[in-house]
RNA sequence: GGUUCCUUAGCUCAGUUGGUUAGAGCAUCUGACUCUUAAUCAGAGGGUCCUGGGUUCGAGUCCCAGAGGGACCA
């Protein structure tokens, strides 16, 4: 590490510590109170009370700002977003031990202590503890980014997200409430009687989406694994089971690019429930927004320059329909297969050549109405082309029972009444082999064992998947998905490779 | 992947048409101050101007290449 001359002078004054027989890095902590604990406790309290009936009380916290006046000082403690001030005043210290006013002079921004003493109120009524002993906790080598700014630079905020989260208490709260809304949403799928289990997210066959997923290896097996794409086909399996409802809350992992949108690894929420189609689907999703929006505050949230409201119910519309409306298109067009190709023309799609009439509707829905459903919208009724494992509309070989879910611009949610005709997922797979071989590398490998699941007996069955991170971005109001995931992808410095390659090339050695 | 912008002290940011020794605030250090709130006052120290080339008498500034990041588009 470069020698840093904040570093030296703090090592300075650990060294003046141990000279004190002072320990800097203790075992434990003197504490009878968590700091937020305090400040909602005794928030009622006044200086009388306080007075009348002393508090007395240790509490720890990182030390966040320092006011010196001479033979008193002033200090903010922080801890869980919280703060509380601390009054140190030599006299109160002198009390208890000659050296302790001394000792003060070496704790820094950045410094975990614990304080002792009364609770007070100061003459402008903040709350403080009015310091008798104290004990250092942590002495910080190194110093807070700036106090009123914080930290600025987003490479930095994500790269060293311990300095975001300590300087920008509005990151610690949408992070904090990114635990809160995924714990919101366990409790609603459990409300519904839904139970949480735990499938394989190394797979053998990466399956349950149109991705490509990223290849690891076992090396007792000598086996090629995938990192899940998807728990769905497990979750399936489950139904043949014999569970009926069951929910799973985990990490996906997509080798695909990294956008305001996309991360490589994100959190789905994939739940199944035998019995249900598409329109229970519907009305769990739907309730489980208006939930999650209620923890937040209300069921109209604020989105970057939009409103959003989580009323239920939300509008209901069908692919062709949407693609007629935003695109302000003649929606018999849409029903003629060359029409929908020079449409595709116009919008200048990809692969016009190779594509089937389905997976042109889907070009033009990306292209006309995804960005503009800002309100929450169920997009309905899909190419069979786009969904491998959805159960066709009746009488309608060519469209199938799914719903995506738009919000704020973005998908965030997909639902299917789930194929359970083992027969025709068989062929359905076929397809998307053939897909394969045609070069397309994202098309879902056959996975046997899954349709011999399925030939044993698959009720129908109600199947959804949410995406978690843009949930949360939509109720936090974050507008990048980097902004409610703790430890965003990054690339690696070139600095810290070489460092690491040093360390790599030291361990061989020894 | 394409377009475009950014990278200057630990942090937040200035830096004129290319011109002497690169500035400010916070933070740090020294001193004063026993109810402060971005405390205040006096003084001091702190720079690989992202990296590497080039143009020039002279480059933080202009040109080329590269690295990392942001935004928009696909």
């Amino acid at each position: 590490m470069q020698e840093n001359p904040y570093r030296q002078v703090r090592l300075e004054k650990l060294a003046k510590l141990k000279a004190m027989g002072i320990e800097a890095w203790p075992a434990k902590a003197t504490r009878t109170h968590g700091l937020a604990q305090v400040v909602t406790e005794f928030a009622e309290r006044t200086a009388e009370q306080l007075e009348a009936e002393p508090v007395p009380l240790s509490v720890m916290g990182r030390i966040i700002a320092i006011r010196e006046m001479g033979k008193s000082v002033f200090m903010h403690l922080s801890e869980n977003g919280q703060k509380l001030q601390a009054y140190f005043r030599k006299n109160d210290l002198d009390a208890q031990d000659p050296q302790a006013w001394e000792a003060t002079k070496l704790l820094d921004l950045g410094d975990f202590i614990s304080v002792t003493g009364p609770l007070m109120r100061t003459k402008t009524g903040e709350l403080s503890v009015r310091v008798q002993v104290f004990q250092f906790l942590s002495k910080a080598l190194l110093p807070l980014p700036e106090k009123w700014h914080g930290l600025q630079d987003k490479e930095l905020r994500y790269r060293q997200r311990y300095l975001d989260l300590v300087s920008n208490p509005d990151v610690f709260q949408t992070l904090q409430m990114r635990s809160r809304i995924v714990a919101c949403v366990r409790r609603y799928m459990e409300g519904q009687g839904f139970l949480e289990v735990e499938t394989p997210m190394l797979q053998p066959i990466p399956g349950g989406a149109t991705a490509r997923p990223f290849i690891t290896h076992h090396n007792a097996l000598d086996l090629p694994l995938y990192m899940r794409i998807a728990p769905e086909l497990y979750l399936k399996r489950l139904i043949v089971d014999g569970f009926d409802k069951v929910f799973e809350i985990n990490r996906n992992f997509r080798n695909e690019g990294i956008s305001q949108r996309h991360n490589p690894e994100f959190t789905m929420l994939e739940s199944y429930a035998a019995g249900d189609d598409l329109r229970d689907v519907m009305h769990l999703t739907e309730h489980l927004f208006e939930e999650a929006a209620l923890l937040c505050g209300g069921v109209v949230r604020p989105f970057g320059e939009q409103t959003i409201s989580y009323a239920t119910p939300f509008r209901r519309l069908t692919l062709k329909d949407a693609i007629a409306e935003y695109g302000g298109i003649e929606r018999a067009r849409l029903e003629v297969p060359t029409e929908i190709v020079k449409l595709a023309r116009e919008i200048h799609a990809a692969d016009i050549d190779k594509k089937c009439p389905g997976l042109l509707l889907g070009d033009l829905f990306e292209h006309f109405v995804e960005k503009q459903l800002i309100q929450p919208t169920f997009i309905t009724d899909y190419p069979v082309e786009l969904s491998p494992l959805t159960k066709n509309l009746p009488g309608d070989p060519a469209f199938v029972d799914r719903f995506e879910l738009f919000v704020g611009g973005m998908e965030l949610a997909n639902a299917y009444s789930e194929l359970n005709d083992s027969v025709v997922q068989l062929e359905r797979f076929q397809a998307q082999l053939a897909e394969r071989e045609a070069g397309n590398d994202e098309a879902m490998q056959l996975d046997l064992d899954f349709v011999n699941a399925l030939e044993h007996g698959f009720p129908p069955t109600g199947g959804l998947g949410i995406g978690i991170d843009r949930l949360v971005m939509l109720m936090t109001n974050s507008t990048s998905i980097r902004d409610v995931i703790l430890f965003p992808l990054m690339r690696p410095l070139r600095a810290s490779e070489s460092a690491n390659a040093a360390v790599e090339s030291e361990a061989e050695e020894a």
